[in-house]
This record gives structure tokens, sequence and C-alpha cells, in this order.
DNA sequence: TATTCCGATAGTGAC
DNA sequence: GTCACTATCGGAATGAG
């Protein structure tokens, strides 16, 4: 009954920062932390310093999900896109998003190097009394990392998601959570700066969301079956956390 | 993904008898009502000769739904257009509906004379002491009944519903189900034998059960919003019984 | 357009 | 595309010794 509203020329991203503006409390959520890192427990803040705050995502969508946070108001009010387009800045968050793949990826080795047979050597050199000067590399956990961030975010502030590669979480709940980082939708941090005619400028018309959902690891297609999506997911998680 | 399926040229009531054979029981569930009549509780099957059975809807769609159902198993088989083309029967299916019509009639009084003010005088003549010999006529409950079919019934079994006006009914649980009572789909047994082009003839074609959800009574347009008609079914329920 | 179960889809409201 | 809630919409199974 309501018609379709016709796309306008304006990139999906100028549309959207139009719509949702601050009136939408829940749309700030990410405030507190980049003002107020101090006040949240050593569980939800990583670490925070004068430019960035990283925080475990509070509803994450993989078993590990972390979110780094530009301080600077200035550009957290930005969308990714406006953002980084300073190449000065973009080259400063690179630099800490390469000390906080370090933090994320010691983080993966804790959860399950025990049971990652690719850390045998290095459980068993450890293990050795006295251990070696040298300890085997074990398995390239930074491998198993995404860093990036969402063509059209819903966050206000500005955020740099690093996710495992998993996508095994109870706070996926749909085919947009899947979608959000399973498509190009999801926009690597290298891949910027963007060139002015990427379609991922315009996720809406490239429809990303609306896609079939296929497994990040298989390349199965379930269609819009996204339960069987998920028993899928668990029985690659599973699959995947011991290689 | 999948295309949708060509309409063809067969009226929309042949399609739909190609499609529910007999495999499916779930749609031959009136059957036993008219073979053993006698195995029912006179809660259920309010009475049964040799040629008509007539039942208590077992999930009503209003607050009395009562289906009359013919025996002859020649008939009871058939789609009802084919079935009232023939004449003969057709006759004597309203003979046994305008008998129903009271017993309904009756049964609208039992449940709602109490509280209807057109009933008030009738009520005050049965109170006096001796009754009168004429009692004043009360509400015209026949005229609070509907008795028809469905363009395209989902149950085999040949079954003319009689129900009030109210389609009030906690059975009573999404758009079709109203629709299939509010609109041409349901087609009144005084509208047979019907004319060889009668748009009722195709139900799918015509897309009754689409349509937006509008209020029996007072008309009001719903659009799609099946509980909000709920909530004023109820209130107009309210009003109209005790008018 | 039989019911029932499950799940996918859609709109809203959040202060 | 934040969450959480409600509700609408959509397919599949349904029995049976």
């Amino acid at each position: 009954m309501s018609p379709k509203r016709k796309p306008t020329e304006q990139p999906d991203h100028k549309q959207t920062r139009l719509k949702t503006t601050t009136i939408f409390k829940n749309r700030d959520g990410l405030g507190d932390y980049i003002k107020n890192p101090e006040s949240f427990p050593p569980s939800v803040v990583l670490y925070y310093n004068d430019d960035f705050v990283a925080v475990h995502d509070r509803y994450p969508k993989s078993s590990l999900h972390i979110l780094l946070l530009p301080r600077d108001r200035s550009k957290s009010c930005l969308h990714p896109f406006d953002a980084f387009e300073d190449t000065q800045f973009l080259a400063k968050v690179r630099e800490e998003i390469k000390k906080l793949r370090r933090v994320a990826a010691a983080e993966l080795r804790r959860m399950y190097g025990k049971s990652s047979v690719q850390e045998e050597t290095r459980r068993e050199a450890m293990d050795e009394d006295p251990p070696p000067d040298e300890l085997p590399e074990g398995r390239d956990w930074q491998s198993e990392l995404l860093c990036g961030i969402h063509a059209s975010p819903s966050m206000n502030n500005l955020h740099i998601h690093i996710i495992s590669v998993d996508r095994y979480s109870p706070c996926l709940k749909h085919r947009k959570h899947y979608n959000s980082f399973a498509t190009p939708f999801f926009i690597d941090l290298a891949d910027f700066p963007l060139a002015d005619d990427d379609v991922r400028r315009h996720p809406g018309r490239e429809g990303y969301m609306q896609r079939d959902l296929k497994c990040w690891r298989c390349g199965m297609n379930f269609g819009n079956k996204f339960t069987r999506l998920k028993d899928h997911l668990e029985q690659e998680y599973e699959k995947w956390k011991v290689l």
C-alpha cells in the first residue's frame, strides 16, 4: 500500500545520516566508552589511551568481537567513509589496529590454544622445564581475524570491528546480523581509502543484507534459512577452533 | 526464487480439487459426522436424519457456527458449485436450512436473550404468571445469521455454514479466517445457482483472501492489522449482543 | 481458503 | 544495518497398528 521510496542520487550513507539523528539515544550507546573508559571493568574495556578505546562488543557476533573506538569527537561523529578520507587519521587507526590485532590474537590463543592441534608443539615447548628461549610460532591467530567497518553503521560513534572469523555467537540472531559480517557490507580496513565509484558506497542499492545466507567457511548456500545456517555455523566452529 | 505458478484457464475450484485429493486425511475430517452421527454427543451433533447432519463447527469462527452436512455421498464429495447444479438437491438443502435457521436462532436467543434489550418485553411476558397466550416476537435472531458456503472449501465433505454475524471467536486466528466469512469468498446459499460468469467462481483471481480487513459491522478498514481487528471485533460483539 | 508448529519477515519503540 | 517486542506472513507436516 505504501509505495517504495524512490532512491535518490545521494550516497546511501548520507541518507542514513539524515535519518538517524541523535534523538535515538540507543544509537549513541558507544559514547560512554570514549567519554569514560575508566568507568568500565577490564572484562568490558580491554584498554584505552588518549586516542582510542578497545572494548568487547556488548552483543558479539563472533566468539571474539572487539570494537576499536577513536576518541576524537570530530572523527567519532563521522561516517567511516568520511572519517577515513583523512589519510593521517586513517594511518593512526591502522597503527592502533596493528596493536589490537596482536591483542586479539593473544585472546584467541587463550581461548582455543589448548584444543588447537596447530598449537601442539608450542604447548609442549611451554611445558618443558625449563622452557626453550624461543617458542614455536604455533597457529597464526591473526589470520583468523577480520578488521573493518560496516558500510552503513547503526551505532553513531565511529567504530572498527575486530572479529574472529567464526560468526558463532548467541547474539547472532538474524540474517542481517550475519550478512553484515559475511558480505561486502563489511569493508576491510585495508580497502580504505575507498574509490569514489566503489559500489560498497551504496550498500542498500547492492542489496547485501538481502543476499542468500552462505557459510563463510565452506560456501554452502542456505537461502533464507537462518536457523539451518546457525546449526551449520556451530558445526564449522567446532571444526575450526581445533585446527 | 520459485516463480509464481502460471494460472490456467480452469476455474479455481477445479484446480483446487485436483490438488486436494483424499491423501490428506485432515481434509476429510467431516466424514465421520455423516457416517456415524450417532457416535457424537449432543454438544457436537445438534441433530441428524437420513439426509443431513447438523454439527457445531469444531473451530467456530463466530460465537455460533453450525455446519449442515448432506449425507448423500455422491453429493458430499462435490464442490458446492457442482453439487448445487442439481436444483432438486439445492431445494432440499434450502428446506433443511430453513429448519436449521430456526434452530440456530433459538440457540442465539438462549445465548443472548437475557442481555438483549430487544428481548425485554418478551422476557417480561414470559415471567408473568400465568404467561400470555402469545409472546412478543422479541429480537429477530434469524436476521443475525449468515448461511452459505466457501468459494473454495478446504474440507472435502460438502458443508453449508450457518454462523452468527459477530465473527467473534478465539478460533478466528488470521486474516483468511476472517475474510472467508467477510468477503464474497463467502457465498450466500440464496445466490445459487450461480451464473456461469459469476466472478466468485474465481476466488483466487479475485484476491478475496488478501483484501484489507474491514469490520463487518461499521466498515472500519484495518488493512493487514489483524490483532487490531480482533480487538475491535470484541468491542462490536459486546455492543451487538445487547441490542 | 482445515490446524498446528516453526520460522522468516516487517514495523515499532526505545528517551 | 543497535536491541527487543509484537505481529504478520510463509511453508511443511499432519495419519497410520
